[in-house]
DNA sequence: GTCAAGTATTGATCTGGATCAGTTTTAGCG
DNA sequence: CGCTAAAACTGATCCAGATCAATACTTGAC
C-alpha cells in the first residue's frame, strides 16, 4: 500500500469537541465541560477493514458504537445460513442500542467499507447520563429515533410496492448525506443489489431493474455503485400519496 | 348499565407497589422507596372507552403511557385516508416512546376496548431517572426492547409468507399472555380482520383464510374473536426454519 | 322485534414481484 | 496481463396473495 493512501491515525482520533458529527451525536445540546467528560470515556480504535465486525450476534453487550467514517450494516442470520439487512448506519449513527435489554447483542454489525468507529462503554454511559441530564435526554432522544426510523420501514415493508420501497431508501440516504455535507443530490451505494434488497424485502432482480427503470425515465443517473439523482420530486412523489414516512425521512435531527 | 358491571375505580388506582404488573414494567429492579418516588409522579385518569384515544398523531409529547388493562392499538394515518397499525399493547407494555425524538407524537394510540392506562410525565420521569440508576436503566431496557421489537416485525415484514406472519402473531400474543398470567393456549383477540391484516402487511381476506386453514388442519379452534391453540408446536415449526425472531418473542423479559 | 352498518367468510380472477436461467460486467489476484 | 469469482443485468415463467365480488353473520339502534 503506498504511503499516501495511509489514514493518518491522528485524523481518526479527533476529540468529540472537535468532531464535525458531535450535533448529530450524543453530545448535541452539552456545554464544553460535559462533552470533555464524555470525551473521557470514549475509546477510538483502529479502523475496520470491510467485512469486519463491531460486533457479532451473541457477543456480550459492553458498548454502543457510534460510525465515525464509513458505513456499517447490521443483519440477522437466519437458521438456513440466509442472512436479512436490518440497517445501514452512517457517519454519526449509532449502532448497538438492540443489545441493552438483554445483556448480550441480538444482531451482527460489519463494515462494508473501511470504517472508523467510537465505542462508548455503555456502563460508564450511563453513569455520566445520571449527572449529566442534557446527556440522558440526548440518549433518549435517539433510541426514541431508532425506533421511530424503524417503525416507518415497518410501514414501508407492510404496504409499499418494490418502486416506492426503493424511492424512499434512495431519498432516505440523500437526506442523511445531507445533513452531514455531503450532496443530497450525488453519491456512492457503499452496500450490493443484495444487500439493499434484503433491506427493503425485494429480490436483487428487482431491485436492478428497478435503477434500469429509473434510469430509462431520467429519475436516476445509474453507474454501479454511483447513483445522481435527477428528478428529486419524482422520487417525492412515489412516497406522497403513501404514509407518514415522508415525514420521518425529513426530520433529520 | 347494571351495577355489577361497573369496574370499580379503587381497584383501577393500585400503587406501583401492589400492581401486578410491576415486575413488566417500569418498577423492576427498584426497591421499595424508589418504586414510591415514582409512584408520586404517575397519574391515574378514568379508563378510556373503546374507540377512545391516548393521543394522536402530532400532539405534544408530554408523557408515557403504560397499558395497566385493555389493549391499545397505535396507527398511522395515510394522506389517503387509509390507516396503518403499527402496533398492539398489553397490559405492562409502554406507549409512545416515538414522541420523546421530536417532543410531539408520529402515531395514534386508541383503546381497542375498555382500557385503563397509567400516564406517567416525561420530564418528571427524566428528573427521577437522573437520581434513580436502576430506573434509568429499566428505562433504557424497555426503549431496546421496542426497538428489538420492531427490528424482529421488520424482519417478519420483509420475507416471510402470509402463514408464517400470522403464525408469529399468535404465538407473540400466546407468549405475552402468558406472561401476563393468563392462558398461552386460549384468548380473545382485541383486534379485527382488518387490524390484523394491516399489522401484517396482508388483506383483511388473507387473514381470514388464513383462520380457516390453522382450523381446518386442527392447529387452531377459531370462534370469531376467541382463539385456541390446539398444536403449538406447529406454530413454532412455521418459524423455526425462519429468523432469529423466535429468540425475540420468546425473550419475555 | 326489524333494520342498517359493520365485520367476516368464501369464491374467482388477476398481477407484482419471486424464482429460475443465462449472459455480461467488474474486481481482485497471481 | 489473463484468469476466476463475484456482482449485476436481463429475459421467461410462475405463484402467493391482492383485488374484486357476492354472501353471511353480528351487533347495536330504534
Amino acid at each position: 500500500m503506498p504511503k499516501n493512501k495511509v489514514i493518518p491515525l491522528n485524523k481518526l482520533k479527533v476529540a468529540c469537541k472537535n468532531c464535525g458529527l458531535a450535533k448529530l451525536c450524543l453530545p448535541l445540546g452539552l456545554d464544553s465541560g460535559d462533552i470533555d467528560q464524555l470525551d473521557a470515556i470514549v475509546q477510538r480504535n483502529r479502523p475496520l477493514q470491510r467485512g469486519g465486525h463491531v460486533f457479532q450476534t451473541g457477543n456480550k453487550f459492553r458498548s454502543l458504537y457510534v460510525v465515525k467514517t464509513g458505513t456499517i450494516k447490521t443483519y440477522t442470520q437466519c437458521p438456513n445460513g440466509s442472512e436479512q439487512v436490518v440497517g445501514f448506519h452512517l457517519p454519526g449513527e449509532v449502532v448497538g442500542l438492540d443489545g441493552i435489554e438483554c445483556d448480550k447483542h441480538l444482531c451482527s454489525a460489519k463494515a462494508l467499507e473501511t470504517t472508523a468507529v467510537c465505542e462508548v462503554p455503555f456502563q460508564r454511559l450511563e453513569e455520566l447520563t445520571s449527572s449529566i441530564p442534557g446527556l440522558q435526554h440526548q440518549l433518549f432522544r435517539l433510541m426514541s429515533r431508532e425506533i421511530t426510523k424503524e417503525t416507518g420501514l415497518m410501514v414501508l415493508l407492510g404496504k409499499s410496492t418494490a418502486e416506492e420501497r426503493l424511492a424512499a431508501f434512495l431519498l432516505s440516504l440523500s437526506v442523511r448525506f445531507h445533513d452531514r455535507g455531503f450532496s443530497p443530490v450525488e453519491f456512492n451505494l457503499s452496500m450490493s443489489r443484495q444487500e439493499i434488497g434484503s433491506y427493503l424485502g425485494l429480490a436483487l432482480e428487482t431491485v436492478s431493474r428497478l435503477f434500469t427503470h429509473f434510469q430509462d425515465e431520467k429519475t436516476l443517473l445509474v453507474d454501479r455503485k454511483h447513483i445522481e439523482i435527477l428528478n428529486m420530486d419524482r422520487l417525492y412523489s412515489l412516497l406522497s400519496n403513501q404514509t407518514t414516512c415522508l415525514d420521518r425521512l425529513r426530520a433529520p435531527n
